[in-house]
DNA sequence: GTGCTTAAGTGCTGTTTCGGAACTTAGTGG
DNA sequence: CCACTAAGTTCCGAAACAGCACTTAAGCAC
């Protein structure tokens, strides 16, 4: 099955990871949790290439999770602020943060 | 940034999502908690390739989430059922399923 | 005892996605 | 004129994935 005939799965776990379950998307979310907004914020933040990171910001804006907002016409600058569809998945960001937190301890310091 | 590096990262959303964040690894989850345990059920339920199945099973018994058992000697069978570390990934498929419910409608039937 | 079936994989091949780095565009400041 | 910033885009080689056939070991049917 290709992954993206997921999206209209039964199953509504099936349908959310139709828009999440890749490998960089929950961190673009975790990030906008964590304030950040700006391309270049979430490509220093999260480490993912800058190619990835264009294409999930699409995505993301097309699911509706994430609305695209100009903040300057002069040069064209635009930020990412969450939509109240993504402000909802707060509830399953923190479920996550917790089983990481309890599960999954740091073995050794990194950068960032 | 590589994937393989996430799993040391200060984050614990990062840290869970270097052992859940793929394509399948969550689905595989999803039907644990069905009461799946099979390599056949797995591969029937989720439609994803025999191949990368095998590949998520060792992951998740690598990670502890799941436990390899054998439940016939003569021939050698396998099924996969949730350690307590697995078990407690349940809230947080909750959040991901009502909020695929509330926010993903299916928009048209599948056949699974 | 040859052939059919089941469960749990492995191998092979071609396609898709990803990682890393450089490049682009439009404007700002010196 | 030259460097710099933000938000991307382009290019290429590497890694992951999809689809299908094949394997192994046992059970059953004839």
């Amino acid at each position: 099955m290709k992954w993206s005939e997921l999206s209209d799965n039964w199953c509504p776990v099936a349908r959310t990871l139709s828009v999440f379950g890749d490998r960089w998307t929950l961190l673009i979310l975790r990030d906008c949790f964590l304030g950040l907004s700006r391309f270049e914020q979430f490509a220093g933040s999260s480490g993912m290439t800058r190619h990835i990171l264009a294409d999930r910001l699409k995505r993301l804006v097309e699911a509706g999770v994430l609305a695209k907002q100009s903040y300057s016409d002069a040069p064209k600058r635009y930020d990412y602020v969450l939509t109240e569809k993504g402000q909802e998945l707060a509830p399953a960001m923190m479920t996550l943060r917790d089983w990481g937190k309890k599960h999954l301890p740091v073995r050794r310091a990194t950068a960032n």
